[in-house]
DNA sequence: CTGAAAGCGCTTACAG
DNA sequence: CTGAAAGCGCTTACAG
């Protein structure tokens, strides 16, 4: 390791110094403005001074100043993303589709985190964004159920993709509706009398539709309501109500609001001998990767994250375009309902406890 | 939703045009610097006049344009991020850690992705932040085993989390060959005669250094080196490769490179009715956070990505303070080895094809 | 503790 | 097709 850093550092490419705008000019025997010229790709610049112009950007290895760039111009090149808790599945693999669509517009993406999706943090992170020169500013995920008024800086473009926010903001979201009751129907045409839930937490307005669709879903098909249980969408959370699952053998069918509940629960019921789907039939919801290589299979409702997030840099790059302000309007995206080994048609559970 | 905007959109807080500081300033009776200086926390400011001027920002709805604070002060508030596929667990764990860093440490982190993490990629990926205005830039997984030179822009602080790169730029990684030395060293343990391994990508060097790792453990211990079988770190890849395991009964004790491929194999070992781990053992790598809920809760090596990505903040941030270049430094993330149900003592697999 | 002047590097009008 | 001038909004020295 001590030998690495042994030639002079002349790198290859790029001089050492970082080259300005007039250094290439003054190397090509131009004027700056026809090098900003040529940078930008304007039209009107003669073939051989563009040649020459580039020719010294290349030796000098020059690269524009963004800031310098956008102070003036205005525009910055870049889109503002607030997340909360990342690593998740739905969120990590929104933000890719929304890091991949802006790269292809040729925009890059600037990401702050809040430790609480309330209105305030998001405000601040909102706040703290703009600061950083975006051009408009996707909020993931809010997901608090009080509508809050976000205190958005004024003129800056803004799209969530939280339901609760609906009207207030542009707005893209999965139809959660259509792939609950898609969910539970499944269930009941599987002969189950009624249908549990382990319902996400109160708070999120995800699991508020899923809840409400999942009990008018069964309200509809005249079935008896069960009290849900309730989970916060952590594996653990599903684990410990497998407790609950395996005591009450009336419990042959289970729609939980995520696949990692989901998950935790077939765990539960594996360690407890309760057998899915033989005696339990368990639905998730999102159709994380791992899903389809569970213990059994999972069956649950799919959710096109990616295409979420591009249909976020879709709206927020309209809005950044347009010259007047849209009326705020909602993209749903199309959920699917994925069958797969966890669910089997209605048997009675044997009563008997075991061990 | 109609019903929405109705009232005019004079929003309580800040005003509708951009204040500037010039117009800051005006209101409170003061020159620019002095708003500057409040803006920027100058101890040097008289109490009252940092309450009028504080007055005036907030009537004003004022914040600081940070291009123009950038192309000033030649420092931005960002660091540059460049990913690969930052869905996978791995990568949005480190993202996270990086976001969550950056931000107490007041930057914002501009994200970018590459579609493959060639070294072409990466330089033009870097290239494009770099134009955004970034004090520093952390490449995670560049992942090629290539010692690609990456024509990074001169003077810009680099921090990379492939070992791959060590010793050409500073970097951040996970202590691989202690965990797969301990995961290998427990399947011995166990009496297994040999440990078979689900290999990562060939041109990924984290998935070489794990195979060599591997290799040379069982050499150590004097047992024989089968032929390792090759996956993608899909769970696709490690479904796959379960044909094989269940098709060969002297595979007792399976090695993947991830987590991925060991639920992917384990799936398939269910579906053939080959015991986990009764007759063949699974150890994954990473800890993601569905391994403890497989079934069986899979044995696996932790990677504390959060910690990662806090580390390559720091060291990031080092240089970017550091007035003179430090040398390529390493930074080792341990890895703790996690014992959990997937794994038992070697038992001889009855060789006759079933069912 | 406060300020007048200069300039960071670029691009927007305006000329020619 | 090319350029001289002005200015985007801030902060860095330098005064006082």
């Amino acid at each position: 390791m001590s030998t690495a850093g042994h030639t002079p550092s002349t790198s290859p490419g790029p001089s050492a110094s970082r080259a300005s705008i007039a250094d290439v000019a003054r190397l090509a025997g131009v004027a700056p403005i026809t090098v900003s010229r040529v940078a930008n790709g304007s039209d009107s610049v003669r073939p051989d001074t563009r040649q020459r112009v580039q020719a010294a950007m290349d030796k000098l290895g020059y690269a524009p100043n963004n800031a310098a760039r956008a102070l003036r111009s205005g525009s910055f090149g870049a889109i503002g993303l607030v997340a909360h808790r990342l690593a998740r599945t739905g969120e990590s693999r929104t933000v890719e589709g929304v890091v991949e669509a802006a790269r292809a517009q040729g925009y890059t993406v600037s990401l702050v985190d809040v430790t609480a999706p309330t209105s305030d943090e998001v405000t601040a992170a909102a706040r703290r964004l703009s600061h950083q020169a975006i051009d408009g500013l996707i909020i993931i995920r809010a997901e608090t159920t009080t509508p809050a008024i976000l205190a958005l800086p004024p003129r800056l473009p803004v799209v969530v993709s939280d339901s609760s926010l609906l009207g207030r903001h542009a707005a893209v979201s999965s139809d959660q509706v259509a792939g609950t009751r898609a969910a539970v129907q499944h269930l009941l045409d599987l002969g189950h009398p009624t249908v549990h839930h382990l319902a996400g937490p109160a708070d999120s307005s995800p699991a508020v539709v899923r809840q409400e669709t999942w009990r008018d879903t069964l309200r509809a098909a005249g079935r008896p309501v069960p009290a849900p249980w309730q989970g916060d969408w952590t594996l653990q959370s599903g684990y410990e109500a497998g407790a609950r699952v395996a005591a009450d053998p009336e419990v042959t069918a289970v729609f939980c609001a995520n696949d990692e509940m989901a998950a935790g629960l077939m765990r539960s019921l594996h360690e407890q001998d309760v057998a899915v789907p033989g005696e339990v039939s368990v639905v998730g919801f999102d159709d994380i990767p791992v899903a389809e290589y569970l213990w059994p299979p999972l069956t649950t409702v799919h959710q096109d994250f990616g295409r979420i997030g591009a249909e976020l840099v879709t709206m927020v790059l309209d809005r950044v375009r347009g010259e007047r302000e849209q009326p705020p309007h909602h993209v749903e995206v199309p959920t699917r309902f994925v069958v797969r080994a966890s669910t089997a048609p209605y048997t009675p559970r044997t009563p008997a406890p075991r061990h």
